[in-house]
DNA sequence: GCACATGTTCTCGG
DNA sequence: CCCGAGAACATGTG
């Protein structure tokens, strides 16, 4: 799923039904290459513990429990973490029961997701290196992010240590919107350029958010919703098609081994 | 069979 | 240390 508007829109979700909730109980698969903390020591941190509430940190999110520690979990490309019922498949890797009959799903096809537990207080080097978050970083902290970067602005935007969680849609998007190209070295962006992108980022995220993020294929929202904003992707996909602006033909190239896809025309 | 997929992390050269 | 290219991880779709 999972750039910055997707685990946002999960986070809200799992927030309003997980909010000073108890988890009664916790299943594990016993499959373990999706567990950063062996399962059998999820199982019992997390038993009996009382939600506090959930927050993101780029495209992580984070469970807070009442005794200061913490459940880290990223959704990798096809993860979904659902509060809603889902059936239980083959890619179900954990469920988190709670009272009410109620129940989280973690489910993950490709199993690049992970979860880790943390104990009371403890942060994790994942953490640690993420840079500002992507919707509400400022124009002097994106500066001095990328001013001295010598490689293409669209790979800069990937790089979690600079911004924290725009991803492959997301940084297309916004660089259309800025009429950047993604090929540009990000220490040349101008004044003005910077303060387009972050604007524009800005701007997107936050429509992606209202939009209930994008489904591309695998990502679902916590109720079992798609997401909407695949619908209003300028570029993302959408090689060959004319610009919404110049009507150019939309382009794609490859940069740090992903599909760009921009307008030649509009995008310098 | 081939290309490609919303992500992260590591290795190997230059 | 910086950077790019490529691969690896596991699985699915067209």
């Amino acid at each position: 799923m999972p750039e910055l508007p997707e685990v946002e829109v999960v986070r809200r979700q799992l927030a309003t039904t997980l909010c000073n909730r108890r988890i009664a109980s916790v299943w594990t698969a016993p499959d373990s290459y999706f567990f950063l903390t062996p399962p059998r020591t999820l199982v019992r941190r997390l038993q009996k513990r009382r939600v506090l509430g959930l927050s993101r940190r780029g495209k992580y999110i984070l469970f807070d429990f009442d005794d200061e520690s913490r459940l880290l979990c990223h959704l990798g490309m096809t993860g979904q973490i659902t509060s809603s019922p889902t059936p239980r498949d083959a890619h179900v890797h954990m469920l988190l029961r709670l009272d009410r009959n109620q129940c989280v799903t973690f489910r993950d096809v490709r199993k690049f997701g992970k979860v880790e537990w943390l104990g009371p207080g403890l942060s994790s080097p994942r953490l640690d290196k993420l840079g500002p978050d992507a919707l509400t970083v400022t124009r002097r902290q994106l500066a001095s992010g990328l001013s001295r970067r010598r490689i293409a602005i669209k790979n800069a935007l990937l790089d979690q240590s600079v911004l924290a969680g725009v991803g492959n849609i997301y940084a297309d998007e916004a660089l259309y919107a800025a009429r950047i190209r993604p090929t540009k070295k990000a220490h040349l962006l101008t004044r003005l350029e910077l303060d387009r992108l972050s604007r524009q980022l800005r701007r997107i995220l936050e429509a992606a958010v209202r939009r209930g993020g994008s489904t591309i294929n695998d990502y679902l929202q916590a109720d079992g919703q798609l997401g909407g904003y695949q619908n209003w992707h300028a570029v993302y996909g959408k090689t060959g098609t004319p610009c919404k602006r110049c009507k150019v033909p939309i382009e794609r190239c490859v940069l740090a081994a992903r599909s760009s896809h921009f307008c030649p025309n509009c995008q310098s």
